[in-house]
DNA sequence: TTTTACGGTTACGATTTTATTACATTAAAA
DNA sequence: TTTTAATGTAATAAAATCGTAACCGTAAAA
């Protein structure tokens, strides 16, 4: 699932460049001209927001303001051809995760949107072995222990795994699992999921319930409830 | 607990100003005047280092590159005097979070520092869920939650409910939650949404009258009031 | 009163989704 | 190489979910 940018500049040049490298970059780029048409089109599913501070309907401080009053917490980096040192801080102070001024780099940029998306990510999953009450699960040794005793389960199984015992109670989609685990071989058929969950249910033997489905969304990790 | 931040320059001087100024905004300030003394004194408990690229004994950057094949994730912030492109985009690369170039400003650093320690905390907690008296809805793990009970709704019945608690108060025509919930497929009769409903409030039991329909027009979510 | 419009409910067959098994293919180990 | 394990697909069975029609009840309109 490739991140998704919205760049946010009236000035339709540099919108385009901007999002003509990005998807370079590999990022899913969409533009917005003007903050009315950002609101519209902003979604929770945006990974990072680049916006300019300066543009006609709306300032972007103003939209920063907006989106945070809302409850969204999307990283914003500001783009600006003001760079005095009030403007910058009323930038963080709206809730900025990055300014950065004109004219710019694009490497710069690329740079710094790396930088916050890899801290995003960071911040979330920092934890080497998931502990539940039956099950310890190693990520680095890649070892599965159920009640003290080691199951042998195979690479896909482990992914499959870890990735729904790193975000427990949460569903995921088949859809989701196989772009996350697959990255690069595209046909693989949702069907397939279920058998590895199968598989893996046999192995956790008593705990098999942990691993649950949603039926119509996909499966989930339950938290283990006393 | 102040968050606890590691200052290293060889610059006596740059240091004390920076611990000086980082504990007057709340931080619990450390210095190292070296690498090497910087690796001896920094712990898991810091929440961030302030880094100088030019040192001595080691450089900025090789000291970050160790601490990360450490497989330590602290935010490191670098601080310059070089400041050319390259030398920013090696910051990053080794896998810093933000690169400030001397002269600075101590209020910039202030911001970012706050910025990226901000970032770190919103990061860990992004739980989509929607909260009312009696009733949470969590979109992640596509659960309801009754007083504290899990309640088992079907994918159309989490869905409706999702759609109308998210505008709370807002009345849907049936024809617009069957066009935003049936996205393709598109023949379905307005009298399903009603069977959909009824099941929902049979299975919401005492909060059942939050979802109430008005005539004419469609259903809504109410705004549970004292 | 009767009529009409609308929402609420129930039952049931149809459809969708999930679980499981068997089999073919590929990759890894002996 | 032979043997074994791992993986993906297809077919089938089982379970869960859905959609519709028919009917009921209420309230306002005629």
């Amino acid at each position: 699932m490739a991140e998704k940018i919205l760049v946010v500049d009236d000035d339709k040049d540099i919108c385009e460049i901007l999002s003509f490298n990005l998807a370079n970059e590999g990022y899913e780029a969409e533009c917005a001209y003007s903050a009315e048409e950002a609101l519209r089109k902003f979604t929770p599913s945006h990974s990072l927001i680049l916006l300019d501070v300066m543009m006609g309907d709306m300032s972007g401080y103003k939209l920063a303001e907006t989106l945070r009053h809302a409850g969204s917490t999307v990283p914003i980096i500001f783009l600006t051809a003001k760079d005095t040192e009030n403007d910058m801080l009323t930038g963080f102070s709206v809730g900025g995760d990055d300014y950065i001024s004109k004219p710019f780099s694009l490497k710069e940029i690329m740079a710094r949107i790396k930088a916050i998306l890899r801290r995003m990510t960071v911040a979330k999953e920092k934890n080497s072995r998931l502990v539940f009450d039956h099950v310890l699960i190693d990520l680095d040794s890649k070892e599965v222990m159920i009640d003290g005793n080691a199951v042998a389960l195979t690479k896909t199984e482990f992914e499959i795994l870890s990735l729904l015992a790193s975000n427990p109670d949460r569903v995921f989609r088949r859809e989701d699992i196989i772009d996350l685990l697959w990255k690069d071989a595209l046909y693989t058929t949702e069907r397939t999921i279920d058998v590895h969950i199968t598989r893996l249910r046999k192995k956790l033997g008593a705990q098999a319930s942990l691993i649950s489905s949603r039926s119509g969304y996909g499966y989930r990790f339950n938290i283990p409830r006393g």
